[in-house]
DNA sequence: ATGTCACGACGATCGTGA
């Protein structure tokens, strides 16, 4: 069973390539995060003509949610995260689907750090660790997947020296980061490539995907249940590089049965 | 040092967010 995670960057302007990597890699599941669309502009009967049942949680112009589900209708079991009831960020959907609850997490990116976005950021981040802390509590077979906006470590970025300043390697970020996998989740690649190099994002500019000048901010959060079923992980790299592409590129777990 | 892209309101460019 394939789990991929994938921050579209646009639903609508990103359809083709979508459809064309649900074809090609058939997973299971897939969340994806950045829509871009409101609820009533997401495109529902592509993905079913193309086999899949989903739930979404729009949002105008940025942020936005999604799982997708192959020959399975997702059964949603949280529309946000819990914890403040004035945030209307679409950030955050969970669903129980084949036995698995599964979670697409756009978090906040956080920049221009210091400032009232970090703090959204590290604010969003100790409600995940509640949200996270429940499920392992009630011993549910979990995967967290998304674009968490965190590089988790310097063998993460192209260069150690890069985005020092930057709400992505923070040390309150990685702290927070840190703290949640303490938990007892597994970092499916982290654990699958020590050594780091493993990019899952370049940015269009400055020539980022020429100089292979990429990060890992796409991460696959496993509770112990599903850790002891992880066969492979890896990055639909060659997606990144297409035309249209999005900035991120697919990023994935292969469960045993 | 610089380099991009999507979205949406506005009105055929610009601000926002990344």
């Amino acid at each position: 069973m394939r789990i991929a995670t994938y921050n579209i960057n646009g639903v609508k302007a990103r359809l083709p390539r979508l459809l064309e990597w649900l074809e090609e890699t058939q997973p299971d599941i897939a969340c994806l995060q950045e829509v871009k669309s409101q609820d009533e502009g997401f495109p529902i009967a592509e993905f079913e003509r193309a086999g899949y049942g989903a739930i979404w949680h729009g949002q105008k112009s940025f942020n936005g949610v999604a799982i997708l589900a192959k020959g399975a209708q997702p059964i949603e079991t949280q529309r946000t995260l819990p914890g403040d009831p004035l945030d209307e960020h679409a950030r955050y959907l969970e669903a129980d689907i084949l036995g698995i609850r599964v979670a697409s997490i756009y978090l906040p990116n956080g920049n221009p750090q210091p400032g009232p976005k970090f703090d959204y950021k590290l604010a969003w981040m100790k409600r995940l660790y509640a949200r996270a802390a429940e499920l392992l509590a009630a011993e549910i077979p979990a995967v967290l997947a998304g674009d968490y906006n965190v590089i988790p470590h310097a063998h993460d970025i192209w260069a150690p020296a890069a985005m020092l300043d930057d709400a992505l390697r923070q040390p309150e970020s990685i702290a927070a980061y840190r703290a949640l996998l303490g938990q007892g989740w597994t970092d499916a690649l982290a654990t699958h490539y020590p050594q780091g190099g493993v990019w899952t994002f370049w940015d269009f500019q400055a020539g980022a995907w020429q100089r292979d000048h990429g990060f890992r901010i796409d991460h696959l959060l496993l509770s112990p249940a599903v850790a002891d079923r992880l066969t492979h992980c890896g990055v639909d790299k060659d997606h990144r590089g297409r035309e249209k592409a999005s900035d991120h590129a697919p990023t994935w777990v292969e469960l045993a049965d």
